[in-house]
DNA sequence: CTGAAAGCGCTTACAG
DNA sequence: CTGAAAGCGCTTACAG
């Protein structure tokens, strides 16, 4: 089944090819008769526009890579959605690829892509991602790049995200003013700078109360639900349960959730907990899960948009957009049975900024 | 910033632009030594292979289109990250877009990706997608493809999903054995073939007990948790509250649990729930939710297969490959108030298929 | 083992 | 308003 080229189309409706071409594109430069002859050719013959010997010509593209780590995260999956639909509506379509945080995925996909020779690359860095990491790709300095949700240290690039330091000191203020003494961070892998970022922001937050977060009070895991079954488990193991525990995200705190019902133990009732992101789910727990919403969809659309003005001028300096995060109070975190609680507003379930 | 090619590494070099070629692929055909040479010569000029002018001299491409309707969903990113790693593993590369279950959306994206020329495309059509949908983008006939989880009805093609029949009889053999008499089957977009598979199954299941689910107990909304809160706000203002509910999916389901709290109904004392997928957090809710497995993964890494398959010998006549559910019986089912339910063994929770 | 030439399917000045 | 020619960055017979 031989394809059909603007040659083919050429030679039947009598023109040249370079009025074929012109005909795509829809130039004004061709007569409406000879353009609705081609077009008749064209749907007869069922020629389909070869965009990549077009592209190579041009020598522009419309694709845009988009890397990130694992799409059944549904922080992830609400990013993913918001940069397609951004990008799909300005033209561009999408080549996609999970890491799985794994960095030698990471590598091949980089590689593969700029082989592709996409306009521009979205990258959530795979967990301990160096600078190094990001300048070995060849291709990838002279590609128009944003970092998304977590940061790479020491290398500039266009950078969006939640403000996770005001994130953790949300939580870490709202924990602090509901009494909680001891204080536990569970969750979120250990080489991320998110993890690092929310943390800080907890410890902060805590000062403020005089409540200090110890260091084996903070334990990494991957960031899935099964990370937050595994991190009760260690918890537990390290001997008497926390007042309450800052999740390093809802679906760690989903599992979180279930190893300690597991072990006997009424998460909000037993221990307070808290959370970031609030995804939908989050509310719809038992109880309500208190989250700092980070607003995937904002940062997935807001990555595009600078991704689109860095490939119409790759030369501006790099700049870092921090999206301000949001708490949700609710009632995991405020009807422990014996909290020593003050702040009565808090309680009541309302809103938080 | 131009951009090294074979030219000017081959005139680096001192050897010609085939014999860069050769050693791109490192073919045996050239010495050692000159590979070498060649090798350094790129890293020190930083070149980067041009795939798609390769692709294009070859008529190959190593790329393949996902078109998925929302990723959102826990089922489709299951769906998705399968896909991608297999495909991934293969040497593929894989161009995504998501149609938002629109028609118009999946118009332009199948379009735009038959222009890229892409070697096979995995579509999960939009509802309402008729065979006349898909017989017009041009190209597509002569491009390999596989429908994944809804059918087309009097369209020839692959097909992967779960067996859709066989998981709507077990939920109802379920429901009837358990002694529920007016059961209602809630969510799920009218114009979906998964829908209708459903909701004929869980008829046939019922019917095995006697047990008639009544037209006006059908009741269609959009696939996700408002569809759940706005099909039970429906299902209330018709009046009598039914035995159970078989929900059309996970995602549904959660809606409707809260639209029931909402209502002051609790789930599973009030009223019975079941559902479908199976999704993790199914076996995380308040009360455990009963829910039969499609197994994305599976559909996913088999419409990968068969794909690849296809590529390879584009005419052999089309599969349907139909994946066996499992239903997973938890308390959401088993524990209504006033149940009139005999079956002991289903009430112990253990698993059934 | 290496090189000169043709060609993949387009677009773009440049003539006319 | 339309056509002939060159070229985007590769690969592939074909010679030597």
């Amino acid at each position: 089944m031989k394809r059909v080229t603007i040659n083919d189309v050429a030679a039947q409706a009598g023109v040249s090819r370079a009025t074929v071409s012109l005909v795509l594109r829809d130039n004004p430069r061709v007569a409406e008769s000879t353009r609705q002859k081609v077009r008749g050719v064209m749907a007869d013959m069922g020629y389909v526009y070869d965009r990549r010997a077009a592209d190579m010509r041009t020598r522009r593209g419309m694709t845009i890579g988009l890397v990130l780590t694992d799409v059944r995260n549904p922080y992830f999956a609400e990013l993913s959605m918001a940069f397609e639909v951004t990008l799909n509506d300005h033209g561009y379509v999408v080549l996609q690829g999970y890491t799985q945080d794994e960095r030698a995925r990471q590598d091949r996909l980089l590689d593969v892509m700029l082989e592709h020779r996409v306009d521009g690359i979205i990258l959530l860095p795979a967990k301990n991602t160096s600078a190094e990491d990001l300048r070995r790709p060849a291709g990838l300095t002279a590609t128009p790049h944003v970092l998304v949700a977590r940061r790479v240290a020491d290398y500039e690039a266009d950078y969006v995200g939640a403000d996770n330091v005001r994130a953790g000191a949300l939580l870490g203020e709202h924990f602090g003013s509901e009494g909680y003494e001891d204080v536990a961070f569970l969750g979120g892998p250990v080489g991320s700078t998110a993890r690092a970022e929310r943390l800080r922001g907890v410890r902060l937050g805590l000062k403020r109360h005089g409540v200090r977060l110890e260091r084996n009070r903070s334990i990494g895991t991957a960031n899935d639900r099964q990370g937050g079954v595994t991190g009760v488990e260690q918890l537990l193991a390290q001997g008497p349960l926390p007042d309450a525990i800052a999740c390093y995200s809802d679906v760690v705190a989903f599992g979180v959730e279930s190893g300690l019902r597991a072990a006997g133990i009424v998460p909000g009732a037993d221990v307070a907990l808290g959370s970031f992101d609030d995804i939908p789910e989050a509310a719809l727990q038992h109880p309500p899960l208190t989250s700092v919403a980070t607003h995937p969809e904002r940062v997935g659309a807001e990555a595009a948009r600078l991704l689109l003005e860095r490939i119409d001028a790759p030369d501006v300096a790099p700049r870092r957009v921090l999206l301000s995060p949001r708490l949700s109070v609710r009632a995991s975190s405020t009807t422990r049975r014996d909290a020593t609680a003050s702040d009565s507003a808090a309680r009541s379930g309302r809103r938080t900024t």
